[in-house]
Parts: C-alpha cells; sequence; structure tokens
RNA sequence: GGAAGGGUGGCUGAGUGGUCUAAAGUAUCUGACUCGAAAUCAGACGUGGGGGCAACCUCACCGUGGGUUCGAAUCCCACCCCUUCCGCCA
C-alpha cells in the first residue's frame, strides 16, 4: 500500500513512478486526490461535532448532578448526534473507498529498477556455470520420470484433476531431499531461523502480503471456515509479524520456510507447460526478511546469493535477470529472478523470484519497527525462494541424465539421498 | 460441537452509566543523590487520525462488529479468541 502522504505531497511522482509499470494508473491517482480531500473535509467537521457533543453530555452530567432541567442541552445534543451519523456516513464511505482504492495500486518501482515494458527488456546480471553437453540427446523430465517411475501425472490427475502429480518411489524420496537439503543449507550456513507454518490462513494475511483483494481468482478458497490455501509460504511468514512493532534489536529478521504452495492458476490452463512446471500444488522453500529501510537492498542482494548457492551446490547452470519496472510484481519495488536450465525443455526455468518490497506490505499489514529515536516506522520486507521444488527437480533431473537412462545425483545431496544414483 | 469462566496500556491489575483526562503497581527512559552501583526521590512514558507555519488544539481506540442512551470501558445483541471440563479425534 502506499503512502496516502506521499500521494497527497507528491502525486506527480507517485504518477511518474507508476507510468514506468503501465500507463494505466493516473486516473486512479486523480480519484484518490479528489477522495482524500473530500474525506478529510468531513473527517473534520465529524470530530468538530464529536468534541460539540462531548462537551455538551459533560454539562448535562453536572446539570443533573446539581438537580437542573436538562432537556433543552438534550435536545440539542440529540440533534448533535443525528448530523454526526450522517456526516460520519460520508467520512466511512470515503475512507473505505479510498482504502480499496490503495490496496488495488502497485508497488512503485524503485528508482535503480531498470526501465521497460516486458519480460523482454529485462536485463540479464549474471551467469553461473555453463549449459551442459551431452553425447546423446537429452530426454525430457517426463519421459526419464516416466521410465523410472519418479511420478505419475495419470495418478494425479485420477485423485484431484488436471495439474496434480503423485511423486513416488525414488522420484518422492528425491523430493524430500531436495526438502531437507535447503532447509539444512539455509538454516546452518546462511543464519534462518526454520518455520513450519500452517497453510491455511486468514483473509487478513493475503491483504497483507498483496495477493488480496486484486489476486483473489488464484487462490483456493474454504468458504465454510473462510480460510484460504496459501500460495506461497510469503503469506503466513511475512505475516507472523503483522500489527506488531518490532524492538530495535530484532532487525533483521530472517525465516527460512518449507510449505507446499497451492495455485488455481486460473486463465492459465492449457497454456502448454508440460510436466512439473506448472502445477496447482508444488513445494517450496521460501526465505523471508523484515529489516529496515537502510539496510533491505543490501538484504536483497545477499537474499538473493542465498538461493543461487542451492544451484551452485548441485552444479546446477543459471542465470540472474533482474525484473524490468513492466515486468514487476505488483507488491515489488526490485526483483531478481533466477533462472536454472533444463536441458530437456531446451531453456531456463524460474526457480526462484527475489524481491523488495519495500515498505509496501508492511504498510497493508501495519508491520513497523522503533527505531533508535523510540519512533515508530514500517519495516521493509523481502522474500525468495530457495527455491521452487518441482522445477528444482526438473533441471536436476534433466541435468543429471545419463546414457543408459539413469541419473546421476550430485554431490551435495547424496547424504540427504542416500544414494549416489536412481535407476541402473 | 456442548458447558463454565475470562479478554482493560510492555506486563500485573482496579474500574458496572457522567471530572475516565482509565487508578495503582511494575518494567523502561531521563534527572537528583552517589567515587560508582543499589536503594530512595522527582519527572517522562500507548496507537492512529484531523486542524494549525508553529507552540498547540482536537477526535477515535478498553477483543471485533452492531445496538440502547443526551452521554458507554461500563448496559443489550452477535461474533472472534484464550483457559478449564465434557464429547469427538491423528
Amino acid at each position: 500500500m502506499l503512502d496516502i502522504r506521499l500521494i497527497r505531497e507528491n502525486p506527480d511522482l507517485v504518477k511518474s513512478r507508476l507510468a514506468a509499470r503501465s500507463p494505466d494508473w493516473a486516473p486512479v491517482v486523480d480519484e484518490l486526490l479528489e477522495l482524500d480531500t473530500a474525506r478529510r473535509a468531513a473527517e473534520t467537521e465529524r470530530q468538530h461535532l464529536q468534541a460539540e457533543r462531548n462537551r455538551l453530555s459533560k454539562e448535562i452530567g453536572m446539570g443533573r448532578k446539581n438537580g437542573q432541567d436538562t432537556s433543552a442541552q438534550e435536545a440539542e445534543v440529540r440533534g448533535i448526534g443525528d448530523r454526526i451519523d450522517q456526516i460520519g456516513r460520508d467520512a466511512d464511505a470515503a475512507d473505505s473507498r479510498q482504502r480499496d482504492l490503495l490496496l488495488g495500486i502497485p508497488n512503485l518501482p524503485h528508482e535503480a529498477c531498470p526501465a521497460g515494458a516486458t519480460a523482454e527488456d529485462n536485463p540479464e546480471r549474471r551467469v553461473w556455470g555453463e549449459k551442459p553437453v551431452f553425447a546423446f540427446a537429452p530426454k525430457d523430465h517426463t519421459v526419464i520420470g516416466q521410465a523410472l517411475g519418479l511420478f505419475d501425472f495419470e495418478a494425479g490427475a485420477k485423485i484431484s484433476g488436471s495439474a496434480f502429480t503423485v511423486y513416488r518411489g525414488a522420484g518422492a524420496r528425491l523430493e524430500r531431499a531436495l526438502i531437507n537439503f535447503l532447509l539444512d543449507l539455509h538454516t546452518t550456513r546462511h543464519g534462518y531461523e526454520e518455520i513450519s507454518p500452517p497453510l491455511l490462513v486468514h483473509a487478513a494475511c493475503l491483504v497483507g502480503t498483496g495477493q488480496l483483494p486484486k489476486f483473489g481468482d488464484q487462490v483456493y478458497h474454504s468458504a465454510a471456515d473462510d480460510l484460504y490455501l496459501i500460495p506461497t509460504a510469503e503469506v503466513p511468514v511475512t505475516n507472523l509479524h503483522r500489527e506488531e512493532i518490532l524492538k530495535p534489536g530484532q532487525l533483521p529478521v530472517r525465516y527460512a520456510a518449507y510449505t507446499p504452495c497451492f495455485r488455481r492458476e486460473a486463465g492459465s490452463a492449457g497454456l502448454g507447460t508440460r510436466g512439473l512446471i506448472r502445477m496447482h500444488q508444488f513445494d517450496k522453500v521460501e526465505l523471508v526478511k523484515i529489516t529496515t529501510p537502510e539496510s533491505s537492498m543490501d538484504e536483497l542482494e545477499s537474499l538473493t546469493a542465498d538461493a543461487e548457492t542451492v544451484l551452485q551446490q548441485l552444479g546446477l547452470h543459471y542465470r540472474v535477470i533482474e525484473l524490468c519496472s513492466g515486468d514487476l510484481g505488483f507488491g515489488s519495488a526490485k526483483t531478481y529472478d533466477i533462472e536454472v536450465w533444463a536441458p530437456g525443455q531446451g531453456g531456463y526455468l524460474e526457480v526462484s523470484s527475489c524481491s523488495n518490497f519495500g515498505d509496501y506490505q508492511a504498510r497493508r499489514m501495519n508491520l513497523r519497527y522503533k527505531d533508535e529515536d523510540g519512533k515508530n516506522r514500517f519495516c521493509h520486507t523481502l522474500n525468495g525462494s530457495g527455491t521452487a521444488l518441482a522445477r528444482l527437480f526438473v533441471a536436476l533431473v534433466e541435468t543429471y541424465q545419463q546414457e543408459d537412462g539413469s541419473i546421476l545425483i550430485p554431490e551435495a545431496l547424496r547424504p540427504h539421498f542416500g544414494a549416489d544414483r536412481i535407476g541402473a
């Protein structure tokens, strides 16, 4: 959520920064400005009336104590009460409309965010490793997985429908080994606290991190209990500190959480994604940080590096791109995507998206900290996948496939997997 | 799911219709005393909004949302959460 004061005091700055995303936002900013003026006028009048009511009510109290007739004042206060109700309705309506508009406006891209309109304009920041060379034609993970019995899409469809799968045997074990590998890496070497959160959350959490109200059609919802299945661990983990004021020594907060993620992917069915690449349910280890504004950009760099370590340890070729202003996610001010090479796909797969949200999420969830001067300020929040599992699984299986049909397990994963190879 | 009790500032806790401007204690901070500390004394000490160049003024907030009333922390209704017991259950 943007600061209404910033919009009020510097609307042109807000408009120009939002224009870096898309040209659609200028009229919304104008509507917001008008609404803000009307809202404050109504609010001021209401408060004057309330002050008058408080004063007269106190007089009535004292008058009654002294045995005076107070019926005239009572009638007057009754009239004031009616006007308070009337104006209060206007003020409340303007207030809730203003909040709705603010919740629907994306974050301002950071000044350092590269300008651009689409994914085509995303600059590549660095590349690690090289594309592996095969003496044979590398197969797609679905082919390898079927031959080795690692997962079963037909069983997934039978139980839950399309875009669900069942991992089994060595496939299920590999998935579990990867989860343990990732959690161990981030908690013992990178200093994150491990969190295992609920997978069902209140709507307020999704508002806090930005999925609601705008992207409600992308999350699963249990109507009977009004709970939502999390689309990412970012939601429960960042919201651990919703409505809190953190003490000076508490920052930065660093959390790592493994959870399954649930996404309806409404509107993207049948978009040509095969196998494990786009699923309604997938596993992910998420990294979440809560920091001061001064340190959030440095923390983004180290968060991204922590995610990259995963691919380095597994010996997987990847590149890091930075999202341009037009491709930036709704709440993000600056984002790096990490894309791993998948030989069977002949392309890169996004396995991590590392973002600095600035104070955008913190405002939505009223997450603050007390600075050295004792002032309450909004925190900065960050998160990034460390990493998504299904696509990591794809890259791993396709990169380490052997001509005889087996899969070599990279050194770093062997203690967790308990063998050096699958098949043959 | 049923029954009972409860939800007030960082914490403990008083307040059952009108100087509540929410007592008191405790914690914290500042100052005094002290060589220093402890103890003691004094002061400060919630969050958000509106108005004002400012000093400052003002409104709202006692789990949440409604209602009654001239006036609600206080009375009424609904809901949420916590504790204990019962039921069900991995």
